[in-house]
Order: C-alpha cells, then structure tokens, then sequence
DNA sequence: GAGTGGTCTAGACCACTTG
DNA sequence: AAGTGGTCTAGACCACTCC
C-alpha cells in the first residue's frame, strides 16, 4: 500500500521497461516469493495510472525472461526457476580463448579444392564422386600451445577467389555465404568425447590417446541439403563449456 | 499483389499468430529473401484489414523466433539465421536415455547425512567443519550397462525426513527444495572432458583412463551462497550433445 | 456471476532514417 | 518533409477459473 516505488512517465526510457524492472527487483528482494500471486493487470494499472496494455507488455518481459508465468483466470505467479536443464551456449567457441585475454593464433595449414571421397560422400548425401569441395584444415593455438585442429568442408558450386579475410578465420556458415549459392538455414552440431588419433596427437603436441572433445557440425541448405561438414578436435584440459542457470543478473 | 493469402478473423486460432504463421511460411518458401525489406507494418494491417497493433503482435513473434529483425525509421527485415552459436541444451541429462526408448535404471548407492570435508568446504565456500551434508551416491544403468554416476551434495538445514520419491531420481533442486530452506535461485554448471579414475573406471565397468564426460553443478541461493553440488560422471562413448540451429521447424 | 488474463482495435505521439 | 518502427492509451469483447 504505502509503496515508494513511482515510475517515470516523462522519462525517455520506457514505461514498460522501468515496471518490467521494478517488478524484477521486487521478485528478486523477495518481496513476491516464487508460487506467488503478483496484482492483477487491472491494479498494477491503476496504482501506477498507465494503461493496462502497457502493464501486459512488462509483464510479457518478465514471462519470456522466465521469471514469472500467466493462468488465463487465474492471475500472475512467480515462478520457480527451471535449473535442471543445461544450457552449454558458445558463440563461437574459438571466441573463447580471445575473451580470456589470451593470445590466440589461426594457423592455415591446408587449403584445397578437392574431389569427394568416400567421407565426404557419406557426410554430404550424394554419390556423384566428382563433386567438388573446398578443403580447410587449420590449427589453433594459445599461448604458443596448440590446442585445437579443425578440418572443414564446403560443397563448391561457385568460383570465387578465396578471400584473404577467410584464411585468418574460416567459419563454415561464412566460407559457404561466400563460396556456394546456397542460403545456409540451419546446423547440427555433435559434442562427443573422443582420445586422439595418432595424427592429432601429433598435431596439438600431446600424448597419445588424451581426451579431447569433438564437435562435428553440419551446415544445411533450405532444401535440407548438406552444404558445408566440419570435425573440430579441441584439447580436453584446455577446453570447458560453463553454463549459467536461473534468475542471475545478466548486465 | 495478387496473393491468395488470407486470414480468418472468425477463427478461434489467435490473429497475429496466424499472421505470423502465414509470413513465416513465405520467408522458408523463399518469397522474401534474406536480407530483404518486408511490407510496412501499415501496408500488412491494410491489407489484412486488422490493426497495426495486432501487425506488430505477430512480428514481435518472429523477430523473438529470430527470423526477422526491426530498425526503428528503417523497416523490417528477414534475417540470415546465425550459426555460429552452438548451444548445447539438455533438459535433465538422464532423461535424455528414457527418450530413446532405452530402459533406464537409477541405483541409489549411498544416501547420508555427513560433515564438511574439505572438499565440501571448498565448494560451499564454507570454514565451518561442523555443517552437515545430505550426501547422495546414484549409478545410472541403460540395459544393464552401467553409464554414468553422480555425486550430489546438499546443505542440510531442515530435519525432513526423505522422500522415496527423491531416491529415485535424486535431481539436486528438487532435493534443495525439499531439504533446505533455502530458494534455488540459480545454478553453473562445468562440461570438462577426462578420463576416469580408478574408482569411476570399477563402478563404471570400463578399462581405465576411457575418456569421459563430467559435469560439475552448483546450484545458488538468492544470497549467491552455493546450497547444493555436484559431480556426475558419464561414459564418454555413451553420451553425445547434440545440438540443432537455425530455421528449422520445430513441429 | 465476478474476476482473471488473452485478444483486438483505432488512434495518437514519438524517435529515427532517408531523401 | 515523408515514411518507418516504437510506445502508449482507453476501451471493448472473449475464454477461462472459481465461488
């Protein structure tokens, strides 16, 4: 009742950006537990003397940030943040390392345009064994250390020169933007935990049958064609995913 | 101009999301490229005959499903899908088995109530030797191979008796729930790759130093102190993360 | 039947981009 | 200056829940 918390109408920011974070600081102080009834739209209205359309647009933040949920008749309630599913987001997972502040380098050591064999054949879905593909193969390296090789391909419908851009990081969705016709529309990727072969073993300069992880990732066309297939190999005592869960304030 | 396209305002299906559903479909079927400007939102109300509002309703559907983008004084643009993210999410990684048709089992080894070691001290950030632990030891079994197994930990603060219903499947929030007064608020978790120990290599029935999958959680309280840990450890050549990006339909 | 959230409208003003 | 998306309003009707 004898709240202090007002809203500024004449602010440039937002009205229902400043009550979507008033009422997540409230939530978060604990002033609504979790399985709590919030007030109705009709009174976060009235006691702030906005719109309820406005009221609903703040609400529906909070909604989509998992913080709260709606019951049709029923009302508004806090929610309980969902903690058992894992979230693993890398954009970019040589990205990583940059943001440690490490040095990081990106060693080109082979690029081809090379007919498919019998890998590429499988990976891609065709038989025509004179398709042709660009080839990159490079290798990662932090700190003077190598800890990752990657081996990527791209199914080769356009002549274009090869960009020296490209060399430095080849990304797969950005070699096949530049390289193919095809609009790249979706991707898989695949964590698996693998020990080395003998060739990366020798390649990231470690013993034999060390862990490491393995990322495959295809790359799709609209048609549901694969376009582009890579296999990343990343040292497994140099490479973890973290994942943050819940109600963590993300500023 | 000429399109067939229409909306059915007596449906009891939503209007903006059948609007939503319908620019959808161009988009994947390639009538706007992207990258391309879409009608005004002014255009679209006009020629559906529904309000702008409404309009605006089933864009804010797309741009949060990530098909579309918008620029204040520009217009409304299709979007190029990025792929370059990957974003590995499981909901419960045991429940992962059971989807695949599997039969899973979960064995409870051990459940305790113990005192801080200092392995605990560390992980709950705690000196206090004297605080004590519900302690839960779990195999999980898929057609009678054993795969994986979990060490959790919690702080314990209520007398609650266990519930047979959290020996089946210890999930760690659900036990803090139940056994702390705490709220879980938030919770990390740590993908790292190894290789087992002579422990895990015996329960798991494999040959020392296969390579492994292993999890490490922590789950928070509103207060940021850490309530719950802990280690779950997965045969490597049993588990992968699969991950998909991108347009495709998710029906 | 009263109260809740869900949808929709018609119109207003604003901030921003472009010519 | 014209056109775009961004915000906000006041009111309407609906589907649903609960008493």
């Amino acid at each position: 009742m004898g709240d202090e918390a007002w809203i500024d109408k004449s602010s440039v920011i937002p009205i229902y950006y400043q009550l979507a974070k008033l009422l997540e600081g409230q939530i978060r102080r604990g002033e609504f537990q979790p399985g709590e009834v919030l007030p109705t739209e009709m009174e976060i209205a009235a006691r702030f003397e906005i719109s309820r359309m406005t009221v609903r647009r703040a609400i529906a933040e909070l909604v989509s940030a998992g913080m709260i949920s709606t019951q049709q008749g029923r009302g508004t309630f806090v929610a309980r943040p969902k903690l058992d599913n894992i979230v693993f987001e890398l954009n970019n997972f040589n990205e990583e390392i940059e943001q440690r502040g490490l040095q990081q380098k990106i060693t080109l050591v082979q690029a081809d345009i090379i007919r498919a064999n019998k890998l590429l054949q499988e990976k891609f879905e065709i038989v025509d064994s004179n398709a042709k593909f660009l080839y990159f193969k490079t290798v990662l390296s932090a700190e003077d250390e190598r800890i990752a090789c990657e081996n990527k391909y791209v199914f080769y419908t356009k002549s274009k020169p090869i960009l020296e851009k490209e060399l430095k990081d080849p990304s797969l969705p950005e070699i096949i933007a530049a390289h193919s016709d095809y609009v790249p529309i979706g991707a898989k990727k695949v964590l698996q935990v693998s020990i080395t072969t003998e060739e990366e073993a020798v390649i990231l300069g470690v013993p034999p049958n060390t862990p490491v992880i393995v990322i495959e990732q295809t790359i799709y066309a609209p048609d549901r064609k694969p376009i582009g297939w890579g296999r990343s190999v990343y040292r497994g005592d140099r490479y973890k995913l973290t994942s943050y869960d819940g109600w963590y304030k993300k500023e």
